[in-house]
DNA sequence: TCCTAACCGAGACGGTACGTCCCGTCTTTCA
DNA sequence: TGAAAGACGGGACGTACCGTCTCGGTTAGGA
């Protein structure tokens, strides 16, 4: 209609903007029914009833049921890097300390399957769920113990994110086995095999 | 579907006998449901055509979808224990060997989060996923670690589970993080340091 | 499936009969809300949630929402042919009788475009809506006036359906055109006027 | 609503004028939307999309869909009455040349449904749909009738709308049971007929 | 010339209907 | 009595539409 050739300005979208209240009544509703019946709890029926906004809505955000169930996942259990404290023993415990907590939780276990399917799945896309989604401290704990496992006295032949995989893993596992998360105590005795395990040859003892 | 060439004979209890054929079909066309379209693929109604059996007599078999889901992984997972050496070292690193090729398998990858489910779920049941299915050595893996590990020099101070929970787990985090499985070779430098670590303090080298 | 040679002695579908009574149902509810709300009124929702009857059993027999009204305004305004007397004229009279009742159905008002949009769209297919739905006597009353047109002394050089058609026709452009329906005296005096204009020139008066 | 006494110059309303270019924006494509996928084509959104106006543009002209529709078909079929001729005789017959026409135009039986909606549903209202719309020589041919009929030597004694009622409606019903539009010939005996049997008891043969 | 109100485009949003698919149960007939 | 077939209740999904709303930007007239 209007062939001004004119650019307007842009630096806005056209149209009515997206309400943001929306966008967190969504995630939250979805939240709230994930960890009350799991993913197949999460609906869009249900998601659209709880949050108050019309499922046509929903479908203006994610693109389909998987979309919002993905987001919703990686809400729920996304965690913010911890801050390193620069001692690489103290560390490596850490991590397995803040595993062993994430394996703890029962709303996490509801949803890892959901998460293991995000990962598993499309590797690619913007809003793919993505490891550092459930294990954010893996590239900085890699980073570290590249930079000090010389002086920590621990080997440097390997994969510097082998130790967080060993670790990680090891949990995790005792998890799948067992059917019950690993208590706080096998999570650091884990740890200190790990540490012990990775000393270089004729270092000295810790 | 009908391959009754077999006249069936005489003495059956009143009734139709139940077909043993039935139940093949069934859980192959389940099978390959499942390895075309995933988990979401196999459906009641996909089976029922696929298999040429009625739905109605599927639900004979199996009280659910989820439990003909858990019995199609179980057939397209299960792998029978492989006999161990008695070489502890080298049973260690066997246990690596076969885990990466697990992982490896694409079909494994697409039926794992469905694992995950089964394991993480119903802990009980008949006819649950039990870990056994995806790790069929851990057992017999952990029996020879309490009987073998004093004699190869490996530490004898910690749960006899620990190593294979360390390579499995390693190995499974691995494909967690970067999306693709382990190679052979990250699976043996894996064993191979796992084995190192293992080694109780002052014993000869390998 | 099953290319066994012998036929199974047909004279029955397999699987289990459609019931009658749903049949009934449906048709029971949509009517209820065709009366109450027009067309715009039967919903494919609203006829499950009245009737009783999943509404993916409403698509079991009608495949979709046009297919279903148009079943609906058949049994809405089917009337079944009325006997004729014999008397030629009286037939005519009593054609204009019915007609103006008809009419003056204000559910029949109310349907009516959908009855137009079944009679100029899909001319033909096995559930559309034919004009012998809503004026069931068109054939027989023609026929009559072939056979009997002489005898009564009425012009034998027409379409033997020209007759209905005038008495029809006047009436329903008085519909459309005064927004209220005929009286039983307007539909009298237009039978009588297309009575006495149908005398075959040289006859003798009723 | 403002009666401020003072008279702004002329009587125009503040702020932008309508621009004339977008209501024929809007009319000509639902006309074309109409004409290629009848009524159910005309959505707000196609309109919009097509006519290259805004949806929100289109509600300050309309208030809604279904007056949208309404004007369109308006536009759509709308006929000016045709000079009448003073020759009674003539004049019912042009009546139904012009009725035929009109039914054998597609696009007309497209949105006649869509007309009876019109006419049998909310009879008052300002934009509503009118009999003259599509039959619009009804009145002037009715007051010719009551002035000239005597003096054509046709009864008097009736209703002056009735001979275009049995014109029009007995075409119509031609349309509604045979499906396809009656032919010139048709309705030139329609007429000839109609003028046969107006013609006054003892009144000289035409 | 500037102000102001209405207009225009674009699109979000609540709400609702549609048609498809699926699950698990049931009701038949056949072997 | 098992098996095959399919009806049935129930419900989720994704699409489309309607009518309202809220933006940013434009434009025509009056002050």
């Amino acid at each position: 209609m209007d062939s001004s050739g004119a650019v307007t300005s842009v630096n806005h979208a056209p149209g009515r903007p997206r309400s943001h209240d929306v966008d967190a009544a969504i995630l939250r509703a979805a939240l709230e029914l994930l960890a009350s019946g799991g993913p197949e709890g999460v609906t869009m029926n249900a998601v659209a009833k709880r949050s108050g906004v019309a499922r046509a809505s929903i479908y203006l955000r994610f693109p389909g049921r998987d979309a919002l169930l993905a987001a919703t996942v990686r809400a729920a259990v996304g965690r913010d890097p911890f801050p390193l404290t620069g001692d690489l023993r103290a560390d490596l415990r850490l991590v397995a300390g803040q595993a062993q907590a994430i394996l703890a939780n029962p709303g996490f276990r509801m949803v890892f399957p959901e998460i293991m399917r995000g990962l598993l799945r499309q590797p690619d896309g913007a809003d793919a769920i993505r490891f550092e989604t459930v294990g954010p401290n893996r590239v900085p704990i890699a980073d570290e113990y590249r930079r000090l496992a010389a002086g920590a006295g621990l080997r440097t032949d390997i994969d510097p994110d082998l130790p967080a995989r060993l670790i990680l893993g090891s949990l995790l596992v005792y998890l799948m086995a067992e059917g019950v998360p690993p208590t706080t105590e096998i999570a650091a005795e884990t740890a200190e095999l790990v540490i012990d395990g990775l000393k270089s040859p004729g270092a000295p003892p810790s």
